[in-house]
DNA sequence: CTCAAAATAGAACGATCGTTCGTTCTATTG
DNA sequence: CAATAGAACGAACGATCGTTCTATTTTGAG
């Protein structure tokens, strides 16, 4: 429900009725609407875990698991597609709005761009990316692919997006594999 | 005030609190709140216009339009990230909930994708990008980065980010205008 | 100066919201 | 068997929402 209608859309009544519960029998479970949205993020964090980072990070080290992060970020967005990320719609909801929810939310988003910037630094170290890399500048290139994805196939509807963003990806990887742009002048 | 709480936080009663005027005064100057947010839609896709595209086709066509189009994005939505660019915040309000606001915010972000598109276009034929150039690839790619600005700087709140997005879109640029990844295998 | 039209005000409506309260039912524990 | 804890319930609360209605004021053109 959350993903559909976004985190300020959730409401406890409405909570109730697909539960089948009356509406105090839903709020004695969390005791606020504070406390609900913030056990929706814990929860989605943990489902985001099991579903993207924990089966990335087996494979190994450097390009192959940033890769795998990638691919099942990509999946994770797309696939939920008739749902929808809360972490990007919580972005917009909270990026105004101060408070507990907006401070879980910004943690575990936090949390997951700090384990994409490991992955980028682990293959510059492993000397599959190029050494003067900016781990954060790719990251930052990286998000927003899929937020372009998310955009583009949820908003826009559009077709065949899911492509884009793995060209893309596949783009920037090779720009900051092999020299290019910036040697481009010496040639 | 939508820029703020979205289209969705924006209430006729805090409005007319604001403007130190009735609600219903306020209420009949659009006829529905449904009116109100097409309205304010409507506003802000006309500053947009005056701020970013008018002053951007003015520049010659091909790349030096695109670039100048791409940098008052850039500005518009890192100028006001004190308050949220509509365009954004809407397009993830309104993914789920089918509507004439929906309508009317999805076709003013479509206009404004397709003078993008455009002047991409223009920059091919000019023969100032290459011409196998996949302009709705290299569109979906600039975008990205102007979703990962707003991001960012609104929710993460990070500092700098606004040269990232101007680093990403020079890569981009480069790697469209000439051939490296391509023809990377054959060195 | 007049008079119709537009703008605003004020009160009230039904609905929904989060929240509180007291109660009932059902298990588990002592 | 008695005591207790937990869960769910139904009713009600005050607040806010968008909306409707009827006055009242302001305005502008003839």
């Amino acid at each position: 429900m959350a993903s559909h209608m976004g985190l300020e859309g959730l409401s406890i009544g409405a909570l109730a009725e697909v539960t089948g519960m009356s509406k105090s029998g839903v709020f004695a479970h969390f005791g606020s609407r504070e406390e609900l949205q913030i056990s929706v993020i814990r929860e989605y964090h943990h489902r985001f875990e099991e579903e993207v980072f924990f089966p990335a990070i087996r494979e190994p080290r450097g390009l192959p698991r940033l890769r795998a992060l990638f691919e099942r970020w990509v999946r994770r967005v797309s696939v939920e597609l008739d749902s929808g990320c809360i972490y990007i719609s919580g972005a917009v909801e909270f990026d105004d709005r101060p408070g507990p929810v907006r401070d879980a939310l910004a943690s575990m988003v936090r949390a997951w761009h700090d384990a994409l910037e490991r992955a980028i630094r682990q293959a510059i170290e492993a000397g599959q990316l190029r050494p003067d890399t900016d781990p954060r500048q790719m990251l930052f290139e990286i998000h927003g692919l899929i937020l372009a994805l998310h955009h583009d196939a949820r908003f826009l509807r559009h077709p065949g997006v899911l492509d884009r963003a793995r060209h893309g990806f596949d783009r920037i990887v090779d720009h900051y594999r092999t020299p290019c742009a910036s040697t481009r002048t010496k040639e």
